[in-house]
RNA sequence: GCCGGUGUGGCGGAAUGGUAGACGCAGGGGAUUCAAAAUCCCCCGACAGCAAUGUUGUGCCGGUUCGAGUCCGGCCACCGGUACCA
C-alpha cells in the first residue's frame, strides 16, 4: 500500500476542481444562493498563518453550503492601497505598483495551494484602475447628493519632513523617522457624512441577529448617543456668550469653571494680543491628535481672564480656562466643569485652585468632596442642595431630564440628542490611494470630474526620495481642463483613505467587472453577504462604514432598495498572536528581530532581548510566521485541519510549531483506515449497529459544530470517531458506509484527502459536489443513562438507569445507593433534588 | 483615560447552571522490532496514601443557588479598538 502524499493528492483535486469549475459562483434560480465573503487581505507580501485560519473558516463554511444544496459565492480580492507599499518604496526604492502587484502574485501563488473553494473570475486589487474609477463614480454620486462634504481638520504634521503622518506614524508624539515634535495642523479636507445616519446606524444594530453581540456593542458605544443640553454662558466684557454642551446639567450647581478647546474660537481671539497664551495654544498643538493622547495626558489650562455669569446663580462668576482636555469635536467644544461630580474637574481644580462646591450629597451624609469627586450611579438617589428645577431627593437620570425642562421653560438651554460618532473624513495626502476626483478651477471653484473621464489615474512617473505626497509636487499631472468650462485647472492631489475601498469591495464582487460600480440584477442576486468573516480589530471602523456605504449606495441606487445591512451574519475570528523580540536602539527606539534570530531568549551575539508575549502578527514587528514550511512538509489539509482544530476559532491563538505534526499523524491515519476499508472483507454483521450508532451520532455532532462556528469541537469529535472506526470489527460494508461518511464529514476541512477517499470508495462524481449526510435520529435513542448522584453539590457516586425511568424510582435507587447510605448514617436527607436524565443532588 | 473582550493541568483547549479537564500536544511506561522509524496499548491537575480512597482545584475577593468554570458585584492581569495601521 502507498503512503499519503499530500503532494500528489493536493495537485491532483486541485486541477479537478479547476476542470469542472466547481466553485464558480453563476446565478441560478434553482438553489438558494449564499454569499460567503473573508474580510479581503492586505497584499503585505507574505501570507501568515493568520489568513489560513481565517480562509479556512470561510471555506468549511462555503463547502458546507455547497453541499447543502446551496448556490455558493465565495470571492477573494486585495485590499490593495496602503502606506506600506510607500514605505517600502521610500526604504528601497521599488515603486508602490511593482511592490503591490508583486505581492499580489506571490501571495495568491502561496493561498492557491491551499485548496480554497473560490471563484478566483471574480478576483480584483482595489488598486486596479477599474475599481478605483467605479469608485470615483461612486465619491461624484455621493457628493451630488450631499453625502460629502468639506471642512478643515486637524492632522500630524511632522514640521522637519514637512509632511503629514499617520497616527501609527507617531510614535511618543514624535515624527517616526524625523524624530521631530509633531505638530497639530488644520487642512480643508473631504468628508462623509455619515453623522447623518447616526440614529439608522444604531437603531439598525437590533436587527442583526447574527452578529456578534460584543461588535454591536461596541457599535453602541462608538455612535454614543446622548440626551443633554447646550447652555449659554454670557460674558461679562460683552463678547458673543460660550455655548457648553452637558450631559450633566444637573450638576449646574457645581459648575465653577468653563473649559474650552485650544482650538475654540474664544481662545484663537485671544492668542494675539497675549503671548502668554499664545504659547501654551503653541503646547497644547504639539500632541498627537489621537483620542488615547488626549485621555492620558496631564491635564493642563490657562485662564484667559474672560468671566461667564452662572445661569441659574447670576451673582456667581465663572473663570473661563483654555484646556488641553477638551476636544473640539466633540459638542460645542466647550464644557463647564464641576469638580465635586467628576475626577478629571476636580484634578484639574485642585491643580488651579479653583473652587469645589457640591451640587449633591449621598442622603444622610453631608461631607463635602475632597480628593475624590462623588460620582454615584446614575440610578442612585442622591439629595440636591437648592435644585433650581425644584427637586431635592432625585435619581441623576430623573434631575438631568428636570433640569433640561427647567433651561428650556427659562430659555436658559436647548436640550440637544448628540451623538459621538464624528464624520469620516476622507482625504489622505499621500500618493498610493485612490486619487479623489475633484479638480480646483479659479471660476468654477471645486468641480467633480466628468464621469466619461474616470478613471482619474495615478501617474506611474513619481519618486519617493523625500517624503510628503509625490502627486503634489508631479509637474504635470495636477493640469487638466476644468470639466465645467474647459479652462486649465489643477486636479485634487488628496487621494482616499483606505478604509474607503474596503466599504464596498462585497458588492463589487457581486459584478466585479460592471462598468457602473455594481450590476443592480447582480447585486439583487447575491446581496447581502450572507456570512462574513474577519478580525474582531475590525469590530467598529471598517463594519461601521461598510453598513454607512450599504445605505449611501442605496440612496445613490448602486444597491438594491431591499438591501439595508451588508453582511447578514458576522463571525469575528480571534487573532494569530506570536511573541515579539524586541531590544532597545541607540535613540531609544525599539528594535523588533524575527523569531528565526532568537535562540533561547538570546540574540546570536548573546544580547537578550525583551519578550513581550501574545501580540497581534504584524510585518512591523516581525513576528509574522510563514505557513510556506508548513505546507511544504505537510500539505494544505495538515495546515487547514491543524489551524482549525487547535484553539476555538473566536479565540487569539498563539503560533506554536508542534502540533501540525500530530495533524499530519492523523490524516495520515484516516488514510491508511480508509485504505484497510476499500479492501476489507468478511467482518461482523453484528457489530454494525454500533459502529452505525457512532458515524450518525458524528454526523450531529460535527454538523452542529460547523453551522455554530464551533469547528476545534467538531474535529474532536472526529477524531473520536476515527478512533471508533479503527477499532471497529464491523462488516465491510458497514465500514466502508462509515468511511465515506468520515471523508464527508471531513471535507470542508481537508478536501483533498477527502476527495481521495471518496473516490477511493467509489463515491459517484466529486464529494465537493456530494450532499451532505443526513443523521438518522432514531439511531441514537439510548436505553439507559448514568446518573451522577451528588451530596451537597459534591459528586460521590452514580447509578446506571432506564432513560424511562420515573423520578421517584430513581429517588429510591438513589437513597439505596451504598456511598449515599454511609453519608447519610440513617438520617433523613433534607432535600432531594432529581434532574431527570442529568443528576441527583441530595442536601442532608 | 475610555469602550469591548479574555483568564481552566506542563501546553492548546472541552464542559444547554448539573460528574471540571473531552480531544490533541508534551511527558512517562509497555507491546512490536536484531535495532530503529512507523504503528498499537496504558498512565498523566495538585496534595496525602501501597492501594481503595480522601482533600483540594477553573486569575483574586465576595454574593446568588440544592448545585457556579458558567449568573451577579468589586478587583487584578493581559489582548483588541480608540476615528490617518490594515
Amino acid at each position: 500500500m502507498s503512503t499519503y502524499t499530500p503532494s500528489e493528492i493536493e495537485a491532483k483535486w486541485q486541477a479537478a476542481w479547476a476542470d469542472a469549475e466547481t466553485f464558480k459562483a453563476v446565478r441560478s434560480g434553482d438553489k438558494p444562493k449564499y454569499y460567503v465573503l473573508e474580510m479581503f487581505p492586505y497584499p503585505s507580501g507574505n501570507l501568515h498563518m493568520g489568513h489560513v485560519r481565517n480562509y479556512t473558516m470561510g471555506d468549511v463554511i462555503a463547502r458546507y453550503k455547497l453541499a447543502t444544496g446551496h448556490n455558493v459565492l465565495h470571492p477573494m480580492g486585495w485590499d490593495a492601497f496602503g502606506m506600506p507599499a510607500e514605505n517600502a518604496a521610500m526604504a528601497t526604492g521599488i515603486h508602490p505598483k511593482e511592490y503591490t502587484y508583486g505581492n499580489i502574485a506571490h501571495m495568491k501563488s502561496q493561498m492557491q495551494p491551499l485548496g480554497l473553494s473560490l471563484d478566483w473570475s471574480r478576483e480584483f486589487a482595489t488598486c486596479d484602475p477599474e475599481y478605483y474609477g467605479q469608485q470615483q463614480a461612486l465619491f461624484i454620486d455621493f457628493l451630488a447628493k450631499g453625502l460629502i462634504y468639506r471642512k478643515k481638520a486637524t492632522v500630524n504634521w511632522d514640521p522637519v519632513d514637512m509632511t503629514v503622518l499617520a497616527n501609527e506614524q507617531v510614535i511618543d508624539g514624535k515624527g517616526w523617522r524625523s524624530g521631530a515634535e509633531v505638530e497639530r495642523r488644520e487642512l480643508v479636507q473631504w468628508f462623509f457624512k455619515i453623522s447623518d445616519y447616526s440614529d439608522e446606524l444604531l437603531t439598525a444594530l437590533d436587527g442583526l441577529d447574527d452578529w456578534p453581540a460584543k461588535v454591536k456593542l461596541m457599535q453602541s458605544n462608538w455612535i454614543g448617543k446622548s440626551r443633554g443640553i447646550d447652555i449659554s454662558f454670557k460674558r461679562k466684557d460683552g463678547g458673543d456668550p460660550i455655548v457648553c454642551y452637558s450631559t450633566r446639567p444637573d450638576t449646574m450647581r457645581g459648575a465653577s469653571f468653563i473649559a474650552v478647546a485650544p482650538d475654540h474660537p474664544v481662545a484663537k481671539e485671544l492668542v494675539n494680543g497675549n503671548p502668554d497664551l499664545a504659547d501654551f495654544v503653541e503646547e497644547c498643538r504639539k500632541m498627537d491628535t489621537t483620542e488615547a493622547a488626549m485621555e492620558k495626558a496631564d491635564k493642563k489650562g490657562m485662564d484667559t481672564g474672560i468671566r461667564v455669569q452662572h445661569p441659574v446663580y447670576p451673582d456667581r462668576e465663572l473663570p473661563v480656562w483654555i484646556g488641553n482636555f477638551v476636544l473640539m469635536d466633540y459638542g460645542t467644544g466647550a464644557v463647564f466643569g464641576c469638580p465635586a461630580h467628576d475626577q478629571r474637574d476636580l484634578d484639574f481644580a485642585r491643580k488651579y485652585d479653583l473652587p469645589v462646591q457640591n451640587a449633591f450629597y449621598m442622603p444622610g451624609d453631608e461631607t463635602e468632596v475632597g480628593t475624590e469627586a462623588l460620582v454615584p450611579a446614575k440610578t442612585e438617589p442622591v439629595v440636591f442642595i437648592d435644585h433650581f428645577a425644584g427637586i431635592t431627593d432625585s435619581t441623576s437620570q430623573n434631575a438631568i431630564d428636570a433640569t433640561i425642562d427647567y433651561f428650556e421653560a427659562q430659555g436658559l438651554g436647548k436640550g440637544q440628542t448628540q451623538f459621538r460618532l464624528r464624520d469620516w473624513g476622507l482625504s489622505r495626502q499621500r500618493y498610493w490611494g485612490c486619487p479623489i476626483p475633484i479638480i480646483h478651477c479659479e471660476k468654477c471653484g471645486v468641480v467633480p470630474e466628468a464621469k466619461e473621464n474616470l478613471p482619474v489615474q495615478l501617474p506611474d512617473d513619481v519618486s519617493f526620495d523625500i517624503p510628503g505626497n509625490p502627486l503634489d509636487r508631479h509637474p504635470t499631472w495636477r493640469d487638466c481642463a476644468c470639466p465645467k468650462c474647459g479652462a486649465a485647472a489643477q486636479r485634487e492631489t488628496d487621494t482616499m483613505d483606505t478604509f474607503v475601498d474596503s466599504s464596498w469591495y462585497y458588492a463589487r464582487f457581486t459584478a466585479p467587472h460592471a462598468a457602473t460600480p455594481t450590476d443592480i440584477d447582480d447585486a439583487a442576486y447575491w446581496m447581502n453577504v450572507d456570512q462574513y468573516i474577519g478580525g474582531i480589530e475590525h469590530a467598529i471602523l471598517h463594519l461601521l462604514y461598510s453598513r454607512f456605504f450599504a445605505r449611501a449606495m442605496r440612496m445613490t441606487g448602486h444597491l438594491p432598495q431591499g438591501t439595508q445591512e451588508p453582511f447578514n451574519a458576522l463571525f469575528t475570528q480571534g487573532m494569530v498572536t506570536h511573541e515579539i523580540y524586541q531590544t532597545t536602539g541607540d535613540n531609544g527606539r525599539p528594535v523588533y528581530h524575527f523569531p528565526s534570530d532568537i535562540t533561547d531568549g538570546k540574540l546570536a551575539d548573546g544580547t537578550a532581548v525583551d519578550i513581550i508575549p501574545s501580540a497581534k502578527m504584524s510585518k512591523s514587528k516581525k513576528n509574522v510566521v510563514d505557513p510556506d514550511d508548513i505546507l511544504a512538509k505537510f500539505g494544505a489539509d495538515t495546515a487547514r485541519w491543524f489551524v482549525l482544530s487547535d484553539s476555538p476559532p473566536e479565540r487569539d491563538v498563539e503560533w506554536t510549531a508542534s502540533g501540525a505534526e500530530a495533524a499530519f499523524k492523523h490524516l495520515s491515519r484516516v488514510w491508511r483506515i480508509a485504505n484497510d476499508a476499500a479492501s476489507a472483507d468478511g467482518g461482523h454483521a453484528d457489530q454494525d449497529a454500533d459502529l452505525l450508532r457512532a458515524m450518525h451520532k458524528t454526523i450531529i455532532d460535527v454538523t452542529n459544530g460547523v453551522e455554530s462556528f464551533g469547528f476545534n469541537a467538531a474535529i474532536a469529535k472526529l477524531y473520536g470517531f476515527t478512533g471508533v472506526l479503527a477499532k471497529s470489527k464491523a462488516s465491510a460494508g458497514a465500514k466502508q458506509q462509515a468511511t465515506k461518511v468520515l471523508a464527508q464529514l471531513m471535507s470542508p476541512m481537508t478536501p483533498h484527502l477527502s476527495e481521495d477517499i471518496w473516490a477511493l470508495l467509489g463515491g459517484e462524481g466529486l464529494i465537493a459536489n456530494a450532499p451532505w449526510p443526513v443523521a438518522d435520529e432514531s439511531m441514537l435513542v439510548e436505553d439507559t443513562v448514568t446518573l451522577p448522584i451528588q451530596i451537597n453539590g459534591k459528586r460521590k457516586s452514580e447509578i446506571a438507569v432506564a432513560a424511562d425511568t420515573d423520578k421517584a424510582t430513581i429517588e429510591g435507587l438513589a437513597l439505596a445507593d451504598p456511598a449515599v447510605q454511609k453519608a447519610l448514617g440513617g438520617a433523613t436527607p433534607k432535600k432531594l433534588i432529581v434532574v431527570p436524565g442529568r443528576i441527583v443532588n441530595i442536601v442532608i
